[in-house]
DNA sequence: CTGATTTATCTTGACGTCGAGATACTCTAA
DNA sequence: TTAGAGTATCTCGACGTCAAGATAAATCAG
């Protein structure tokens, strides 16, 4: 019964130390969630290699981002994009403030309220953006090369049950 | 052929947004892997309103349980502590500052090395890692539950070929 | 032994984020 | 019309992290 074990990881030593130290615990959580942070973690960082090409932070990727997905004229506010981005407003107008002095986007008032903002890309700003989202996606095309099609499916469908939970809790 | 749809999640909508708008790129790798970040930062928030009940930090709980997973004596330089956790020396040496400030871990001379120091658990410390591992797994233990057992085994599997390549180059 | 290199830890200053609160404007309903 | 509640954004101080550099001790080559 052959069964092809598959190599150790990080996870596994973890996971050993654990079991050693307190075998009263059911630790089997950790094979999947502990698992799911490191590559994130991992990713995090690759990311940023990936966008030191183009002269790019992470956090500038991401409001970058969010505004081009919007679509012309790739105008958002700075709530909307701060529930995009998942970070308070105080570190919004700290990002807004840096991306506008490097001239990737610009701050115009918001005609329909005067208490209102929207945020703007430049062209140079939609450039840059573009830029860094086709590297970003042939890279992370190489961190996957090893999975099947029908692996990667797999994953992303059980993955979307997992996070669904917490999408929805917050309304 | 009815095949039952999973319902959609925020990455759903990401991509939608980038398929619109980005037509010419292929943004399949972000099924999996945008899915990965974004349940990682989750987990974080869980995470650290499951050690409030304790009164820890989640950083706090990364050292902790470093040393808890050490075994008796609970003993680690600052060195292999940083390997463990992935934070740099000065963020180090900042978090056992403040662990020692609140009697949960002690600083020891290490006997073979004067340069060195030993970073050792107190009692105290133990206790509170302990009880924090426990409701952690708790915790972890619902949000996976709806998942079977098969579903976990395999995606732990995929996560840890995904891994791999990142535990390995660092050496 | 001696000088050069490496290793282990700590120090410092800059940075990005957060959370609480301030300010200005809009909306609602009496 | 106006008081009060709600909303949008910004300000500010505290915090944790990082990167670079300082210090001190160990190790190695000659």
């Amino acid at each position: 019964m052959g069964t092809l074990e598959p190599m150790e990881d990080e996870v596994d030593r973890l996971i050993q130390a654990w079991r050693r130290e307190r075998p009263d615990l059911d630790v089997a959580p950790m094979e999947v969630l502990s698992r799911v942070s490191r590559l994130a973690r991992h990713l995090d960082r690759a990311r940023s290699q990936a966008f030191d090409t183009h002269g790019l932070e992470s956090w500038e990727f991401d409001v970058l981002a969010a505004l081009r997905r919007a679509g012309t004229p790739y105008q958002l506010s700075p709530g909307k994009l701060l529930k995009e981005t998942l970070v308070t407003s105080g570190t919004m107008t700290n990002r807004v403030d840096r991306l506008a002095a490097r001239g990737l986007v610009e701050r115009l008032p918001d005609p329909h309220d005067r208490r209102g903002v929207l945020v703007q890309l430049t062209p140079a700003g939609r450039d840059k953006v573009d830029a860094a989202m086709a590297d970003l996606l042939t890279h992370e095309r190489t961190l996957l090369g090893g999975l099947s099609d029908g692996d990667q499916q797999k994953i992303a469908r059980v993955l979307r049950e997992l996070v669904r939970p917490f999408d929805l809790e917050k309304h």
